[in-house]
RNA sequence: GGCCCCAUCGUCUAACGGUUAGGACGCCAGAUUUUCAAUCUGGCAAUCAGGGUUCGAUUCCCUGUGGGGUCACCA
C-alpha cells in the first residue's frame, strides 16, 4: 500500500486559533496511526500578514500539545523557483493565461452579476486574447494577472471521505486568478502546486476549503498529476452557531494556556468535538487517540465550543496529576510567593487539587497563605444561628486547642454541632467564604500563623 | 443573490431499517459534609417540518425550513 503522507498547511497571520488546532490534529493522528508522514508547511505567501512572530507562536503551540511533524517547516515563501516554474509551464501549454483588466472592471462586473442572480465570475475578457495584443501590453508595462484557464460548463466531482461525492459545475468558478506575477502566487496555485510536489496522499482541512478543492484538483490535473484524496472538517462554531471568533469566546490557544488549561485536557477536548470513537470512552490519551483514530468516524455537521465541558475536562486531569507536577505547574500563577519552599508549596496545593478547573484559579483561592493579615467583614465569622457572643467563645476555645495541641476535631465533636467549632475556626483563618478544610489549613499554616489569626478574629468582633 | 455543505436532549454525541432513542457535560434533587469542591445515587431533557419508499424510518429518497461555508490581485 501506498505510504500515507499527510500535512498541517496554516498560515502565520495571526494568533494559534483553536479551530485551526483541530485542523492539524486530525491529520497528525490519521499519519501517526498510518505510520505515515506528516509535514508541517506555513503557507505565507501573503507577504502583508504573514509574520514570523505568528510562525513562532504557531510551532510553539504545537509542541505545547505535543503536535510532532515528520518534515519540515517549509514555507512557502522559500519555494518561489518552483511556483514560477509551473506557472509559466502552465501559460505555455495553454492553461493560464495574462489578465490585463482592472480591479474596478472585474469588482463592477462582479457586482453586476450578483445582482442579476447569478454566480460572480470573471466574464473571460482577456481569456482569448491574440498573442501580439499580449506581447504588446506586456512591452508597454500594462499591469496584469495570471488567470487558470477554467474548462467552460465541466463537472469536477471528487469523493470526499468525510462527506461523500461533491460536486461542482466549472461555471460557477470561472477564471480565477492564481498569480500577481511570477513571484507572486496565490493560495489556490501554491497550494495544489504543494501538495502535488509534495506527494501528500490525504489533504485534510477545513470545510471552508471545499470550493477551493475543484480549483486545485483544475490545477493539478492540469500539471498532469492526478489529485490526493480530500477529508474536509466541520467548523468550530462558538455559542452563537457562528464561526468561532473573538465576540463569542477565547479563541487562541495562548488564551487557554494562560487560563491555565493542559495540554491533555485541550487535545482530549478538540479531539471529540467532531470525532468519538463509536464506544463510550471519552477520555483519551495522544497514545490512544492515536490508536483509535478514523477519518471515518468524523462528524459532518459543525461543533458549537462548549467550554463547561473543556473545563470539566481540564479538573478532571488536574485531579490525575502528581501532587509535585501540579504544584510546579500552579507556581507561575501565585502572584504573593516570595521564598517557601517548594514542599509548603506543595501543601498548599495539595489542598485545591480537586477543587480546581484551571490553574488560573489557584491564586485567588490560595491568597491567604501568602498575606500578612486577612481583611474580610465580620459577619464572616458567624456561623447559622450563632452570635458574636458565641463565635468569640468558639474561637477562644479552639485558641485553647491549638494552642495546647489537642485534637481539633476531637474538641468540634464535643459540640452539638462541630460546625459552631469549624466554621469561625474556617472564616478566621482564611477570611473566606469557602475553602478547603480548616483542620487541614491549620496544619499546613502552621500552630504559630493559625493562634495569630484566630486571635486576629476575636479582636475583630470586639 | 449564485454555488456548496450540514441537521438526534441546551451542548458534544451513540444507535447493520426493528432499542423503553444510549452515554458524557451542564442543570435539578438526594446522599456525604463545617463551607466550597470532589465523590455516589436519582431526575428533567432530543430525532427540524411535510411528503414518499417500506410490514416497519432517527436511519433511504424528494421538497421545504433553518444554520453554516464560499464567491479576493487573502489563505
Amino acid at each position: 500500500m501506498k505510504k500515507i503522507i499527510t500535512r498541517f498547511a496554516p498560515s502565520p497571520t495571526g494568533p494559534l486559533h483553536i479551530g485551526t488546532i483541530r485542523t492539524a490534529l486530525f491529520p497528525y493522528l490519521f499519519s501517526v496511526k498510518n505510520k505515515g508522514t506528516f509535514i508541517l508547511r506555513i503557507e505565507d505567501t501573503d507577504k502583508e500578514r504573514s509574520k514570523k512572530e505568528w510562525e513562532d507562536e504557531l510551532i510553539k503551540g504545537l509542541g505545547w500539545l505535543g503536535i510532532k511533524w515528520d518534515e519540515g517547516p517549509f514555507r512557502q515563501s522559500e519555494r518561489g523557483d518552483l511556483y514560477e516554474e509551473k506557472i509559466k509551464k502552465l501559460i505555455e501549454d495553454g492553461h493560464a493565461y495574462y489578465c490585463f483588466c482592472t480591479k474596478e472592471e472585474v469588482e463592477a462586473q462582479k457586482q453586476y452579476l450578483m445582482s442579476i442572480g447569478e454566480s460572480p465570475v470573471y466574464n473571460g475578457h482577456c481569456r482569448d486574447l491574440p498573442k501580439e495584443t499580449v506581447d504588446k501590453y506586456l512591452k508597454e508595462g500594462k499591469p496584469y494577472v495570471i488567470r487558470f484557464k477554467t474548462p467552460v460548463n465541466k463537472i469536477i466531482s471528487f469523493n470526499d471521505i468525510i462527506r461523500g461525492k461533491i460536486e461542482t459545475n466549472t461555471n460557477t468558478m470561472g477564471d480565477f486568478v492564481i498569480a500577481k506575477d511570477f513571484r507572486n502566487c496565490l493560495f489556490n496555485f501554491t497550494c495544489a502546486v504543494d501538495d502535488m510536489e509534495m506527494k501528500v496522499t490525504h489533504v485534510i482541512r477545513g470545510e471552508d476549503h471545499i470550493p477551493n478543492t475543484p480549483k486545485q484538483i483544475l490545477i493539478i490535473n492540469a500539471l498532469g498529476e492526478k489529485e490526493p484524496e480530500y477529508a474536509h472538517l466541520s467548523l468550530i462554531l462558538g455559542t452563537d452557531k457562528k464561526k468561532l471568533s473573538k465576540r463569542t469566546g477565547k479563541t487562541s490557544l495562548s488564551d487557554y494556556i494562560r487560563d491555565g488549561y493542559l495540554p491533555e485536557a485541550i487535545l482530549n477536548f478538540i479531539a471529540f468535538l467532531g470525532w468519538n470513537p463509536g464506544t463510550e470512552k471519552e477520555i483519551y490519551t495522544m497514545e490512544e487517540l492515536i490508536n483509535d483514530f478514523s477519518l471515518e468516524k468524523i462528524q459532518k455537521s459543525p461543533a458549537i465550543f462548549n467550554i463547561d465541558k473543556l473545563d470539566w475536562l481540564n479538573g478532571l486531569y488536574i485531579r490525575k496529576m502528581q501532587i509535585e507536577e501540579l504544584t510546579k505547574a500552579c507556581i507561575p500563577y501565585i502572584t504573593g510567593i516570595k521564598d517557601e519552599p517548594l514542599e509548603y508549596l506543595v501543601k498548599i496545593v495539595s489542598l485545591y487539587q480537586e477543587r480546581l478547573k484551571k490553574l488560573s484559579e489557584i491564586n485567588e483561592l490560595t491568597d491567604y497563605f501568602f498575606k500578612d493579615k486577612l481583611t474580610y467583614e465580620k459577619e464572616l465569622l458567624l456561623w447559622k444561628e450563632m452570635s458574636f457572643e458565641d463565635v468569640k467563645k468558639s474561637l477562644e476555645k479552639i485558641y485553647d486547642v491549638i494552642l495546647n495541641d489537642k485534637d481539633i476535631l476531637e474538641e468540634a465533636n464535643k459540640e452539638t454541632n462541630r460546625g459552631n467549632i469549624l466554621w469561625p475556626l474556617r472564616a478566621a483563618l482564611t477570611g473566606k467564604k469557602n475553602s478547603a478544610g480548616p483542620i487541614d489549613i491549620v496544619n499546613v499554616l502552621g500552630k504559630e500563623k493559625s493562634l495569630k489569626r484566630i486571635k486576629e478574629a476575636i479582636e475583630l468582633i470586639k
